[in-house]
DNA sequence: TTGTGTTTTACGACCTCC
DNA sequence: GGAGGTCGTAAAACACAA
C-alpha cells in the first residue's frame, strides 16, 4: 500500500535495476578538499560546493557545532576522501564517523591529489560493483519475495553520493527544501532519499554521541562535568535540536530564512 | 570459507507543528 | 491533513577474526 504508492509518487526512487551509479554526472563532483574531518566540522566556504554562501550550523541551529570535538577528535587537515575510496583495499564503505580516530596518520597526511581520487571513486575495482551486480540479478529473479519493494531491498549510494551527502550533512544537520531538490537532481536519487539520509545520518550521530557519553561514564566519568546531568538523549537533543524546537522554526521557516538571505 | 558483528538504506509508527 | 522530525527495526552490504 504505502510502499506502492511511493513508487507512483516518487518513480524516481526506484529507477531501475542498474541504478546509473557510475554514470553519474561528475562535472558537481568536488573533491572536497576542505571536507578536513568528519567530527570536525570547520565552517570553511570551500565546503559549500553549490554555490551558496554555506548556511553555517551555528546561525540557524544554534550554537555552533564546537561541542563535536566531545565525540571525536579534533579538527584536523585530514582527508578522508582518501580514506573513502582507497586506503581501505577493495572496499569502499565509508565510514567517516571513526576516521580520524582510527587513521591519525591518514589525519595527518595532506590531501591527496584530485586525480586520485576521482581515479578511486570510478575505480572499477571497487565492491560495490559486486553490489549492483547483485542488484541486477535480484531484479531479475526476485519479484514477489520482497516487502519492502517490489524490486529490492535497498541500494547502495556510490561514494560521490555519499561524500556529497555528507558534505551538506556537515553544513547542515538539517537540509532545507531546496538543498534538497538540488542534492537530489545532481546525485540522481530521489528527494525523499535525500531526507531519509539525513533522517539516518542524524541518528548515526546520536548514536555515537551516546556511545561516547556511555564510555565516559564507564570509565570513571571525569567527563561527566561536560554533560552535566544531561541524559544522552537530552544532550543529543541540545546538540541537534530539531527545526522546530529552534524559535519555534519549521523547516521550511529555516528554508525562507536561509533563502532570503 | 564461514560465522559474526557492524554499517547502511529503507520503512512504519508515532509525534509536533502549521 | 501534510510535511518532516525521532525511534525502532528489517535486511542487505560490508568487515574481519577464526
Amino acid at each position: 500500500m504505502y510502499v506502492s504508492s511511493l513508487l507512483e509518487k516518487e518513480p524516481s526512487m526506484y529507477p531501475g535495476p542498474a541504478r546509473a551509479s557510475n554514470s553519474l554526472p561528475v562535472q558537481n563532483f568536488v573533491s572536497a578538499p576542505a571536507y578536513s574531518d568528519y567530527m570536525g566540522y570547520h565552517p570553511v566556504a570551500a565546503l559549500d560546493s553549490h554555490g551558496q554562501p554555506a548556511p553555517a550550523w551555528g546561525s540557524h541551529y544554534g550554537p555552533q557545532r564546537e561541542d563535536w570535538g566531545a565525540y571525536g577528535p579534533g579538527p584536523s587537515s585530514a582527508a578522508p576522501a582518501a580514506h573513502i575510496n582507497g586506503s581501505s583495499p577493495g572496499q569502499g564503505s565509508y565510514s567517516s564517523a571513526d576516521y580520524s580516530s582510527l587513521h591519525p596518520a591518514a589525519a595527518a597526511a595532506p590531501l591527496p591529489p584530485v586525480d586520485t581520487i576521482h581515479a578511486q571513486q570510478i575505480s572499477p575495482n571497487s565492491q560495490r560493483h559486486s553490489s549492483y551486480e547483485w542488484m541486477r540479478k535480484t531484479v531479475q529473479t526476485n519479484t514477489a519475495g520482497k516487502t519492502r519493494t517490489k524490486e529490492k531491498y535497498r541500494v547502495v549510494y556510490t561514494d560521490h553520493q555519499r561524500l556529497e551527502l555528507e558534505k551538506e550533512f556537515h553544513c547542515n544537520r538539517y537540509i532545507t527544501i531546496r538543498r534538497k531538490s538540488e542534492l537530489a537532481a545532481n546525485l540522481g536519487l530521489s528527494e525523499r532519499q535525500v531526507k531519509i539520509w539525513f533522517q539516518n545520518r542524524r541518528a548515526k550521530e546520536r548514536k555515537m554521541i551516546k556511545k561516547k557519553i556511555s564510555q565516559f561514564d564507564g570509565s570513571g566519568g571525569s567527563a561527566q562535568s561536560d554533560s552535566g546531568s544531561l541524559s544522552p538523549n537530552e544532550l543529543s537533543n541540545s546538540l541537534f535540536p530539531p527545526p522546530h524546537a529552534i524559535n519555534g522554526l519549521q523547516p521550511n521557516d529555516i528554508h525562507q530564512v536561509i533563502v532570503s538571505e
